[in-house]
DNA sequence: AACGCTATTATTAGCCT
DNA sequence: AAGGCTAATAATAGCGT
């Protein structure tokens, strides 16, 4: 009777880095999982919308998003922003723009000209958006020459607008309303990743926490992509 | 002696929405919390990425990312997304584009420009975004005539980029190579909402969890924003 | 609304298949 | 790597302050 117990159950562990790659591997699926549900029931229960990605120390990535994943990103990223109202600043700022900046602030100005417009079927367009498939979301080198003419064409529409829009507040001479915004903490970290040199398919994320008829897994969005075709290291920057 | 016990303890509660709202409040309260803390100890133990938002039933947001919401988003929406390779179904999605999707889809064709020139400038640039404040994403009618003209002088540039590399593909000919894709799920659900009609500044969120001097919280990126400024109820679409 | 307090339920580390 | 088991640790519902 070397001690009547058949394993030593759940024991403490200390809260760093795990050392033993089997184990890390094994906790992060164990733990993967609870983290999910516990973010499904907190959707349930309080009627939260929440978006939870995850990516694996190999790359892979999870996630979970009630309603979807997207539209809570949306909404995120739609929030008054931080700081910095200097003009100096800004036009600094600019010097070192880039084509991903411009991207962002594309989506910001759209938001604004659309808000600005108010155009009665605003809202009509924005829900088709969500229930149009982000197929047009894939790289652009997958396009063929038809798909791309109309991407262009409609960039230059888009462009247009933008222009437009410039020209009126330009009419309407210099406006400066102050409204109440965010100021964020800037702090950025660096930290060396080691990425993973094997990526490779996913299994599928298949939930077994549904049971409450309310909440099949068609209603959240849980998607769980395999890292594949991807742009290489995408680490820290 | 009516049960020495103090109290009934934890009690098993139902997997539906609680219709106690004062209870609702609390529950949130307790399991947000707990969240967050599950979400850090997975990437303190297992090094991975996350990106973690939450909206309060009462419109507040709470986020917790690591490195930081930012980068796990861009790192997520970069992924090769879903579905429907179909030319017709692309033709007809195009009919209902709108500016918001454009938008998106200049992010991607972008991602994918800068991919595709192989710019060795390219990681520096990147590099800077992330350590730029979002000073740039205030909405458009806050910016006053000058700042104007300089985006409407960078989307011009970028149009043209995204011209040029139209063209190129173009004398290329059609490229028409086969990817693996996920194929998510396109259903919409639609729930009413009750937003509640007095959004008020937030409280901030201190994570008293954070012993491990690796895990100083501006390592994390926790945001708390109050919900301000909303663009009025941002509900389902 | 936030904090303490338990008595419970829920999660999971370590093992084994 | 993916499940099952068990004895532990961890989270939390209900209640008081």
């Amino acid at each position: 009777m070397s001690s009547g117990k058949k394993t030593q159950g759940r024991q403490k562990i200390e809260m760093k880095k795990m050392s033993n790659e089997s184990n890390l591997q094994v906790t992060f699926s164990k733990r993967r999982i609870g983290l999910f549900k516990k973010a499904s029931e907190l959707c349930t229960l309080c009627g939260a919308y929440i978006a939870l990605i995850i990516f694996s120390p190999s790359e892979k990535v999870f996630s979970f998003g009630y309603p979807n994943v997207e539209t809570v990103i949306d909404r995120f990223l739609s929030q008054v922003p931080p700081q910095n109202d200097d003009i100096m600043q800004l036009l600094e700022d600019y010097r070192r723009a880039n084509v991903r900046e411009l991207n962002d602030l594309l989506t910001r100005m759209n938001d604004a000209i659309g808000i600005d417009k108010n155009r009665e079927n605003e809202l009509i367009q924005v829900r088709m958006i969500n229930e149009t498939q982000f197929w047009w979301t894939r790289p652009i080198c997958e396009m063929n020459k038809v798909q791309l003419e109309l991407y262009k064409k409609a960039l230059e529409d888009l462009l247009k607008l933008v222009a437009q829009h410039a020209d009126r507040v330009e009419m309407q001479g210099t406006s400066t309303q102050n409204i109440p915004f965010y100021v964020g903490n800037g702090s950025s970290s660096r930290m060396p990743l080691e990425h993973q040199p094997n990526p490779q398919q996913d299994s599928t994320f298949s939930a077994g926490f549904f049971q409450n008829p309310m909440l099949q897994p068609h209603l959240f969005g849980f998607n769980n992509m395999g890292e594949e075709c991807g742009h290489g290291p995408y680490g820290f920057f």
